[in-house]
RNA sequence: GCACGGGUUGGGGAGCGGUCAAACCCGCAGGGUUUAGGACCCUGUCGCUUAGUGCGUUCAACGGUUCAAAUCCGUUCCCGUGCACCA
């Protein structure tokens, strides 16, 4: 089979007419199915993203089929760092590098059968995208929501530049396996994501996402609610914060994270000198190692005031304390708590147990319960606790209640080429001045030189400028923005992606969006569709979009690993690439495999073996529509067609595509064996399309079709036909016809004219009466068929059924079949169809009266006669 | 450690209270067809047994709920994914 020129023929054919391209009609039902854009690479698409835009498409197909004016558009995510390293390596200018990747994945993505409306492609490398990137960058600056701040960040010293997280390996460099990345303290550009914590958190519930996603984003933001506590240290307050209020009668000690800015405050000038040399080890540590690292710390020097009992306690400068995260600082309670019960132990302190429960000599006890040791409270449980604690608090103001969030700020300054740059200029005198709206897009030079630190920084020409405000001397900020900024609006600017006035048209967003359908991975879920909601909150309260949530329903697609299940990549030389799939089995072939394998959301190992069967079937098709095909539909076909669609339409809007396919297969099978109309014939190609289009397509044209399949409308289904008595009918003439064909064997008959069937009570007692009433009503089996056999042919076959059978065929009609009573009124149904196939058939009922008379006759199981 | 998802008959993978010895694909076996191989078609594939059928033992392990459990609940063991010193 040509697969290859029949699928070039239809996408040619899709692109000249235009099918996929859709039109801003607001009067007509829209649906917006978004995959997310790749991130092309000079080594293209494989499979596996093959797989998750065939996904989006099949999905997308069946809602233009459904007559929805559908939105399916495709881009590419085309700044970023791996670019710019992967053009360095090269040796080639990261626009040009990207240029060819683009068109390579534009190459591929057609040769996919994908329906997506191209006119509407975005690139986010082109400065018409990145020039509003730009511009909401300013909007959150003037609303005070992108700030500058001095970060930790991570720092190759032979690089001599920040890396991202990604390219820390183990805390070592990821291109000077020996060099260990610092932490710096530099100034960052940030967007305050912190700002939407509450609503990102909140209103993941009303999202029709998958369980884990929300269940991983909720785990992100990280929302508490606790009581914020002034400790009084040398007559000033220090807030800590906790969520275990009802233990702070166990606080025998704070501490203080060890990068908490205000630290040397409290130390003390006798132990300044042990507090930094233990700062100087913790800084020398990279995260990684951080993360493993034993409870440590050192004595300020200072002492804290117990708010509740005036008790006067140590504070310690710790590792474990995180420096951003609550007010920098903890109670700690020792019983009550593991990481201070280590601490406490390794430095002697004192342990105080306050609530009723086990603290052994090796762990805390973590529980909630009742109080003790802790005067007025003593006898409280639990929440209860906590609220009186807030209470007395409260009322001697040392605390209040308060959230905190483990959310932070999103870093987005990346002192990198390839990213958007950040629309800021350094003058001498006005300080930070935003480029003002009519300057964008700020453009990435072209001619910078590759080297040591930011590339953006050798171009004079470009960083040399004049002030905005004051026109005096000043200076362009180098660094870029994050590449996940660029792909948290992208899906707005598809609604209108070519509007060189604004951003997007508020109407058009209003009619596309929200996205009805997100698709693309897990690794996102805390990544870019955290930022993506940010971005969309943000847009919402700049009044340029009157929803909050960029995409009603998610879905993740399941990786594509190798052969034998082993994870792709190009070390291990496994990476199947489309191109070839497609050369040796057609796309469509593939499509249908990868679809059919497992459901979309779960992992599925890629098989040479396995896609035969889909070929197999696939040429299976094309012989069908190859012949003479058309039939009548029968009642059992009209059934089954229209159980087939309801059920099928069921599976798609569920993405059970697995299971779709095995129905279709089902469907086809009797459609095989049947002969069908011509309408039935095309319901079932429809169905077909949206896993093999091209195929279909052919098909389509092949009996007589002039307009395309692609976008013809989804068969409807007919409840009044569904009858599940004629699937039963049809799986008892399958059975019927087993069975003669298999006594026919047996009996070693060339061909048939006549079949008798007996339809009896039951079985195995009444075929002995039948033979028994045959044979003038000899009380035993063996006597029986010597008389109705004959004592020659007897003594030939002895007691064997086969010969038997054979014997019994030949005196009364070419078969004998035997079969339960309560199928009778199925068995007079199917008379007719077998009569087609088999010549007569006769059908006679055995009496129930002789099963009593057959049992006394017959005490012993037939089996034992047979052998 | 926390969160989420899993453990099904040779492999993959459905089923998620009765219609279940459990769809479908691959593999394997037998038969047909074919010049042979391949391809194709049919049949079988937990055990014993029948032309069909029947009986027995199964859905990680153990308990429980129910007239009824692969399916619901509890405990344990194992696997995957994500977060991880978040006070």
């Amino acid at each position: 089979m040509d697969f290859k020129s029949i699928e070039q023929k239809w996408q040619d054919a899709w692109a000249k007419e235009k099918i996929f391209e859709v039109k801003d009609d607001f009067d007509k039902k829209k649906f917006y199915v978004l995959s997310m854009f790749p991130y092309p690479s000079g080594s293209g698409l494989h499979l596996g993203h093959a797989l998750n835009f065939v996904i989006g498409d099949v999905f997308a197909r069946f809602k233009i089929m459904n007559g929805f004016n559908v939105l399916h558009p495709m881009g590419f995510d085309a700044l970023g760092l791996p670019a710019e390293n992967a053009a360095i390596k090269a040796g080639e200018h990261p626009q040009d590098y990207t240029n060819t990747s683009i068109k390579h994945y534009t190459k591929q993505l057609n040769s996919l059968g994908l329906s997506y409306d191209w006119s509407r492609v975005v690139n986010t490398a082109d400065p018409d995208y990145y020039k509003w990137d730009q511009w909401i960058f300013l909007k959150l600056f003037e609303k005070g929501l992108a700030y500058q701040k001095e970060s930790a960040v991570n720092w190759c010293p032979e690089c001599n530049t920040v890396l991202a997280n990604e390219q820390v390996q183990n805390g070592f460099c990821w291109r000077h396996e020996e060099t260990k990345v610092q932490i710096k303290h530099l100034k960052q550009w940030f967007f305050k994501t912190t700002f939407y914590a509450d609503e990102l958190y909140e209103s993941i519930d009303e999202l029709n996402w998958p369980n884990k996603t929300k269940a991983m984003q909720k785990n992100w933001i990280g929302k508490s609610h606790g009581i914020q506590i002034n400790f009084e240290i040398n007559g000033e307050n220090w807030p800590i914060f906790t969520t275990r209020a009802d233990t702070i009668f166990g606080v025998t000690f704070v501490v203080i994270s060890a990068q908490h800015k205000r630290l040397f405050e409290l130390v003390t000038s006798e132990q300044k000198k042990s507090v930094e040399e233990f700062l100087q080890k913790v800084n020398s540590v990279s995260e990684k190692e951080f993360e493993s690292m034993e409870k440590e710390g050192v004595f300020t020097g200072a002492y804290a005031i117990n708010p509740v009992n005036n008790e006067k306690i140590p504070v310690y400068a710790g590792n474990f304390v995180l420096a951003d995260y609550g007010c920098g600082m903890v109670m700690a309670v020792p019983a009550h708590d593991q990481r201070d019960f280590e601490f406490a132990k390794k430095y002697s302190i004192e342990i105080k147990q306050v609530i009723k429960g086990e603290v052994t000599n090796e762990r805390a006890f973590t529980e909630k319960g009742e109080l003790i040791n802790s005067n007025q409270f003593n006898g409280l449980i639990a929440d209860e606790a906590i609220k009186s604690i807030l209470e007395y608090l409260k009322k001697e103001g040392k605390g209040e209640q308060v959230i905190n969030f483990k959310l932070r700020d999103w870093s987005i300054s990346r002192q990198r080429y390839w990213g958007t740059p950040i629309p800021i200029i350094y003058c001498e005198k006005c300080g930070v001045v935003p480029v003002p709206e009519k300057d964008l897009p700020i453009i990435l030079p072209k001619d910078v030189t590759f080297g040591e630190g930011n590339p953006l920084k050798t171009n004079e020409d470009w960083i040399n400028v004049n002030c905005p405000k004051c026109n005096g001397k000043a200076k362009r900020e180098t660094d870029t923005m994050d590449t996940f900024v660029n792909s948290s609006w992208y899906y707005l600017r598809y609604t209108d992606p070519k509007n060189s006035e604004k951003i997007f048209d508020e109407k058009k967003a209003d009619y596309w969006c929200p996205i009805d359908q997100y698709i693309g991975g897990y690794e996102h879920a805390c990544m870019h569709l955290i930022y993506i909601r940010f971005y969309t909150k943000f847009l919402a309260d700049l009044g340029l979009i009157n929803f909050r949530e960029p995409a009603k329903k998610l879905f993740h697609q399941g990786m594509l690993n190798g052969e034998g299940g082993i994870k792709m990549s190009k070390s291990k030389n496994n990476v199947i690439l489309p191109e070839t799939v497609s050369e040796k089995y057609g796309i469509d072939t593939a499509r249908l495999f990868l679809q059919s394998i497992a459901a979309p959301d779960k992992p599925r190992d890629w098989s040479e073996k396995g896609i035969q069967g889909s070929l197999k079937f696939v040429n299976r098709i094309f012989d069908y529509f190859g012949k003479d095909f058309i039939g009548v539909d029968s009642k059992q076909t009209l059934s089954k067609l229209n159980k087939t669609i309801k059920e099928v339409t069921n599976e798609i809007e569920d993405f059970e595509y697995n299971i779709a396919i095995i129905k279709l297969r089902q469907l086809f099978e009797h459609i095989e064996k049947n002969k069908v109309s011509k309408d039935t014939a095309e319901k079932f190609l429809k169905i077909m399309n949206l896993f093999c289009p091209h195929i279909t397509e052919e098909l389509w044209e092949k009996i007589g079709n002039k307009k395309f399949i692609s976008n013809s409308s989804w068969p409807t289904f007919d409840e009044s036909l569904i009858d599940e008595q004629l699937d039963k009918i049809e799986s008892i003439i399958d059975l019927v016809r087993q069975d003669i064909l298999k006594i026919k064997e047996l009996a070693g008959l060339e061909k048939i004219s006549s079949v008798k069937i007996i339809v009896a009570p039951k079985w195995k007692w009444d075929a002995l009466n039948i033979v028994k009433d045959v044979c003038k009503e000899k009380p035993d089996f063996s006597l029986a068929m010597k008389t109705l056999m004959g004592k020659e042919e007897f003594k030939k076959y002895g007691g064997e059924i086969q010969g038997f059978l054979k014997v019994v065929i030949n005196k009364y009609s070419d078969l004998l079949l035997v079969k339960e009573l309560d199928e009778l009124d199925l068995m007079l149904q199917v008379k007719s169809q077998l009569e087609e196939e088999f010549g007569l058939i006769e059908i006679e009922t055995a009496k129930e009266s002789v099963e009593l008379k057959a049992k006394n006759a017959f005490p012993t199981k037939p089996a034992l006669i047979v052998k």
